[in-house]
DNA sequence: GATCCTAGTTAACGTCGTTAACTAGGATCC
DNA sequence: GGATCCTAGTTAACGACGTTAACTAGGATC
């Protein structure tokens, strides 16, 4: 009844459970509200998704695949270390304007069956880069080592999970701790930047890494 | 009526609840169940704390200090560099011990009112590196700092909230995504150590890190 | 024309956080 | 020493939640 009544239901319970959780955050959001705002009953939605989490679930999936696009298209040119800049850059944006939709994306614990069920269904996007957002930043990672611009002694999936993992921290604690007055935050855009150049600095600088300690005598001489 | 029936009930509340809390996670535990656990009825827990968030959040406050005794136990001589590894040796330590105390500590979002409220109620404790763990990091940086072991052109709250936001960030991924078998997950171990290595060598060599691009050619000679 | 499947309905269940109304028991005041 | 009041608990209940059960209109199929 509202936006969109998609002639066919379940194109509607998606669209609109999607603006809301967006909004207002997928926990505040209930199943008979979304009903309620497609003018149909409660019980309806489970005709089409077998529960909340179900829901949930498979807008997830679908919007992986919408900041996909985001991501291929952020990736015109460049060597390949232009391009990882470029990929994170689009996933910090991503984060800054739509930071429900990225809690509902990243910092949503997946159960394992969920993932299980989700890698046996769509068997062609997993580890496909231009389909899988993670595949995506591992074989620019890979790539940007092939051409030397990063450190070729590490695997590239050990440096794509660090990579993200510094990004998503600086995003996390934002997204949950922004407002907490106890801290006297910097800029988001300071600290993700920091961040971001701060790693992929270390990632090309492999002999200048001390694994524990006698950080103070860094006497390795650089080979060259 | 389970383990300790502490005299006070407000004391049994509070140990029950952690205790539950922190080995099913906070949204799973319900007030009835920290009730009937403690052979008391649900509403007696109104009597002493405003409302669930109200009891989650002076969990909270109170182990913030417990972990800040393990920060400062943790400490024990060393330079400054030496005594920041160690600050985030023990916070990951922290978080691969008590996942859920983790998530109730750190991936909790905290509201506006909240936290202005426990700055109000605790101005002895924000700010004081004894008492305050984020303070702790942030002094123990700007020693580093002083001693010349980090760079100092840049704010130690700075550092300190990117070291922090790395090491949350492997955290983080780990306890949301760990099961999620879409991801080619290296260990736990690995990643923490490299972002922290990467982090605190980038932090301490000012000179070969570049905002953008040129990153291929790292001709800066190491002074000393 | 009988049957069956699809996509929806209403009613209800059990659980949750929480509030209202009440009560036993001890301290306080005249 | 009795009336009063405060403290710390009780039981009953409310409203919202996710979800299930039982049912039903309407179209497709045999």
């Amino acid at each position: 009844m509202s936006s969109k009544p998609s002639e066919n239901l379940r194109d509607g319970i998606l669209d609109v459970a999607r603006r809301l959780f967006i909004s207002e955050g997928m926990e505040r959001v209930t199943m008979r509200r979304i009903a309620t705002e497609l003018g149909c009953s409660a019980t309806a939605l489970y005709r089409h998704f077998r529960d909340k989490e179900d829901l949930i679930n498979q807008i997830c999936h679908h919007d992986f695949q919408e900041l996909q696009s985001d991501f291929l298209a952020a990736l015109q040119g460049g060597d390949a270390l232009k391009r990882l800049r470029a990929l994170c850059a689009a996933y910090l944006r991503f984060a800054q304007r739509q930071p429900h939709h990225y809690r509902l994306l990243f910092m949503t614990p997946m159960s394992n069956d969920q993932a299980q069920s989700l890698k046996a269904n769509h068997p062609d996007i997993h580890g496909d880069p231009s389909k899988d957002g993670y595949a995506l930043i591992a074989a620019t990672v890979k790539a940007a080592q092939q051409e030397g611009l990063l450190r070729g002694d590490l695997d590239s999936h050990l440096l794509a999970q660090v990579l993200w993992a510094g990004l998503h921290g600086v995003v996390a604690l934002e997204l949950d701790k922004r407002n907490d007055p106890w801290l006297p935050w910097h800029d988001f855009d300071r600290r993700s930047s920091l961040m971001l150049d701060t790693l992929l600095a270390g990632f090309s600088l492999p002999k200048t890494l001390k694994t524990t300690a006698s950080l103070k005598t860094p006497k390795t001489p650089r080979s060259r």
